[in-house]
RNA sequence: GCUUGUGUGGCGGAACUGGUAGACGCGCUGGACUCAAAAUCCAGUGAUAGCGAUAUCGUGUGGGUUCGAUUCCCACCACAAGCACCA
């Protein structure tokens, strides 16, 4: 058998009859919504890491439609960012025909592995169809009031003058030249996914994501509870503070501000020692957020002279610092310094000996803090705190807040890490972005009706020297009117990141040709949810968030039917190089699928990638184990040699049992063991002396199809055993005739496994107390002996103590 | 440091709600076929002792609960991933 011929053969038919093709609003049967990361078309082809995630749940979708389900089951083209960008300009084309190309090789080495994906719903998210409605919805955005202009800090590198991505400049070195990465101010579009923390929370628990899953969204999200303070400046003025532990209030010794805020700016015409803060804030800027976040010992701070800051609990004046490890951003930007009972706070103090006060008793306070992890919940009290103490932590925390909440100049307030999303990019290949600025009217944006506003077609795609989008040379392109005054006005030149257009693309393959909006509703209520989103662990923080936020924020305009559009997420484990580590072209490891395909055949590809390893789990690739995949599909071939012209079932339990475990393991990602119950059913048809009949074959054949499609579909046309195996319904089980009649059962005694005993449904303890007292090896244990307890548990195990 | 996950033969991995640990595959050993090899087929294969029936040990380590623990509880070790001064 050529299996190259009859893969061809197999995926000409599926092309020719739109096996696979979903239709909308398909009243009779149910729908199915499976989806696959849409993959970033890359120079380097498919990797058989993807093809470990399109096999499994091709597989569920095959399976799904042959239990009659409308299954829509998409691919399409995450071809926008960075990588597309640096490789045109390495190799001098556009990226434009750099996607194209790359675009048809992973088409095409999709095709040849038979993955069943409808390509009617194909889209790329750089088509201007496409990116339209990606545009489209920024200003959505923006007219609901979510897009704003702000100044933030970029990556950039001196040396090269280029904007740098965080991946970029892991190490807070330039990953071209190594230069030290620095901080440059810069304006950028804003998206206000802060504002959506808590719904990004709460949204959660409509969805049935992974429990890993889950907490990296919530940790992503960071929420944490606590007072806001208000402090009082000696001499006049106030800046509030946030603490998560207000308990401690009566231990502060002195106030952090982070020397990136707006706090140490206003309070500057005050300041006695403004060179040496001024140096420090200096400083500061220098470090990327990375530097800044990796000095993880070092405390550096510098003390502000000349204000004091009054403890609103016994007005105790304190001074006031600079210090790093505050951030300008999060909170407001200062903290309250306990640092008895804070490391962080306690290693400055150290740094800068300052003073300590003991306020929760219970800790070794000399050597190190004693911080709330340690001390809550187990009964600690309060001292030196005036009237609070003696009274446990839990109880002072009420009681501190109440009074501080009624002096009025305290609130009980959430903090989140969330950030507000940074919309720009200061790149050329992507989506760009609609506004248009005016000096009289201001950021305006494009009317609706000129979308899409096409990127250039033009040879220059290099980055400037001055860290503007490459989009900002082309004047015909930057020159434009203001829609509102008809004046003259400038196109914003930075473009979307790469996340905005993988945002929303499960909804559009939902109703890919729609030329008037971006899905309809009724499509969309139509399909509903995602059922299953299959993608990288490295994807389920960020690119789930940002889509989780897209959606919420279109659900709340009216735009689509559910708050949350994907219910159930899970992710693979990483296909390793036989040396166990992660596959890279230095390492020399890559193995590439089309050889794979071209040697065994795509089948065994599919079979040996479901075979080889729990589908959650990174595993190693092993060559022997691809081989005896192959092994199992000549044996498959083989043994329909031995089709006899009896019917049915020989072993009616093997046929149900192994009906059900497929059928289960299918749709629970347990695709390793649905491959070994049908290695254990052709073990045993291959013991069968007079062959198997018809009806045993095309069982094989059927269950294996969603895993092996091709080769299964050619054996039943060869052996006139029905029709197509994809055109026909998956079998039933009958659950009672799942399991044998009579079964083999440990015996234990005195906790020691000694023998087995047969056993059927209709035993008595008392029978097989019988049957045990007969079996040679276990007599000599209980003869002589008293019973002092008898547990048979029905099916399980027969357990004997004697003494 | 924190969070999460993982730890079972020579290897990848099975084991339902606590019930015969090691399914299935790979590898290895022996045999058949062959001039020979590959392919294929048959038998064996956790360790130790024994010709053998069988016995002892055995799921990262140390405890515990239980008639019975890979599975539950406590403490610890190792590895991997993610987050990382978040007040």
């Amino acid at each position: 058998m050529n299996t190259m011929e009859i893969e061809k053969k197999w995926q000409k038919y599926w092309e020719e009859h739109e096996t696979f093709k979903a239709m909308n609003n398909d009243s009779k049967k149910k729908p199915y919504y499976i989806l696959v990361e849409f993959p970033y078309p890359s120079g380097a082809g498919l990797h058989v890491g993807h093809v470990r995630s399109y096999t499994a749940h091709d597989a569920m979708a095959r399976m799904k439609r042959m239990q009659g389900y409308n299954v829509l089951f998409p691919m399409g083209w995450d071809a926008f960012g960075a990588p597309a960008e640096q490789y045109a300009i390495k190799n001098h084309i556009h990226p434009k025909d750099a996607v194209r190309e790359n675009i048809h090789t992973f088409k095409n080495q999709m095709k040849t592995l038979g993955f069943s994906f409808d390509w009617d719903r194909e889209f790329s998210t750089t088509d201007p169809e496409y990116y339209k409605w990606t545009q489209w919805q920024f200003l959505q955005f923006y007219k609901h009031g979510m897009a704003y202009k702000a100044t933030m800090p970029v990556n950039w590198c001196p040396n090269c003058k280029t904007v740098l991505s965080n991946e970029d400049s892991a190490g807070g070195v330039c990953e071209r030249c190594g230069t030290e990465v620095i901080q440059k101010e810069k304006s950028q579009w804003m998206l206000k996914m802060a504002s959506y923390s808590e719904d990004l929370l709460k949204g959660l628990d409509d969805t049935h994501f992974a429990e890993k899953v889950k907490l990296g969204q919530i940790n992503w999200i960071g929420k944490s509870t606590g007072v806001e303070l208000d402090v009082e400046i000696v001499g006049g003025g106030k800046f509030s503070i946030f603490t998560t532990a207000i308990e401690t209030i009566y231990g502060i010794t002195f106030f952090v501000i982070a020397p990136d805020g707006k706090l140490i700016k206003e309070l500057m015409p005050r300041v006695e020692n403004k060179e040496e803060v001024e140096k420090y804030i200096e400083e500061t800027a220098k470090k990327s957020a990375m530097a800044r976040t990796e000095l993880n010992k070092d405390k550096t701070g510098c003390i502000v002279k000349g204000i004091k800051a009054i403890n609103p609990v016994n007005g105790k004046e304190v001074p006031v610092f600079l210090g790093d490890f505050v951030l300008g951003d999060y909170g407001t930007g200062a903290v309250m310094a306990v640092p008895s009972h804070d490391q962080r706070d306690f290693e400055y103090a150290k740094a800068h000996n300052l003073e300590m006060i003991e306020v929760i008793s219970g800790g070794d306070t000399a050597n190190h803090a004693f911080e709330k992890q340690d001390y809550l919940g187990k009964g600690c009290t309060l001292v030196n705190s005036e009237e609070f103490t003696g009274m446990t932590v839990e109880e002072a925390k009420e009681k501190i807040t109440q009074k501080l909440v009624d002096k009025g100049i305290a609130r009980k307030v959430n903090n989140y890490k969330m950030r507000d999303w940074i919309f720009s990019r200061q790149r050329f290949w992507g989506e760009p972005i609609p506004m248009i600025y005016c000096e009289h009217c201001g950021w305006v944006p494009m009317d609706e009706k000129d979308l899409p506003l096409l990127l250039p077609d033009v040879a220059e795609y290099e980055p400037t020297d001055t860290g503007e989008s490459p989009l900002a040379k082309i004047e015909e392109w930057v020159n434009t009117t203001c829609p509102k005054c008809g004046a003259k006005a400038k196109r914003e030149t930075d473009t979307m990141p790469n996340w905005a257009g993988s945002s929303w693309y499960f909804l559009r393959f939902m109703d890919p040709h729609n030329t008037k909006e971006f899905a309809s509703m009724d499509a969309m209520k139509y399909w509903s949810k995602v059922n299953w989103y299959n993608g990288g662990m490295e994807h389920t923080a960020r690119h789930l968030l940002y889509a989780r936020f897209w959606v919420q924020f279109l659900y709340n305009i009216g735009l689509v039917p559910h708050k949350e559009m994907i219910d159930i997420r899970v992710s693979h484990g990483m296909i390793l190089g036989s040396n166990n580590e992660k596959m890279s072209k230095s390492k020399g490891n890559v193995i590439n699928p089309d050889d794979i395909v071209k040697e065994y055949g795509a089948d065994t590809l599919r079979v040996y990638e479901m075979f080889m390893g729990d589908y959650q789990q990174d595993v190693a690739w092993n060559v022997d184990s691809l081989k005896g995949c192959n092994r199992f599909l000549n044996r498959i071939i083989k043994i329909g040699e031995s089709i006899n012209d009896q019917e049915g079932y020989k072993d009616q339990v093997l046929a149900n049992k192994t009906i059900k475990k497929v059928s289960e393991d299918l749709v629970t990602l347990k695709f390793n063991t649905a491959v070994s119950a049908l290695m254990i059913m052709l073990n045993e048809y291959e013991k069968y002396e007079d062959g198997i009949t018809k009806d045993e074959y095309r069982l094989l054949l059927t269950l294996l199809n969603p895993i092996a499609p091709h080769i299964t579909e050619e054996l039943n046309e060869k052996y006139k055993l029905g029709n197509p195996i994809c055109e026909s319904a998956w079998p039933t089980y009958d659950e009672s005739l799942t399991k044998e009649s009579t079964k083999t059962i440990g015996v234990q005694i005195n906790g020691k496994h000694r023998g087995e005993v047969e056993v059927t449904e209709e035993d008595t303890e008392e029978t097989v107390k019988q049957k045990i007292e007969k079996i040679e090896n276990i007599k000599k244990y209980i003869n002589e002996k008293e019973i002092v307890k008898f547990i048979y548990i029905p099916n399980k195990i027969v357990s004997i103590i004697v003494k």
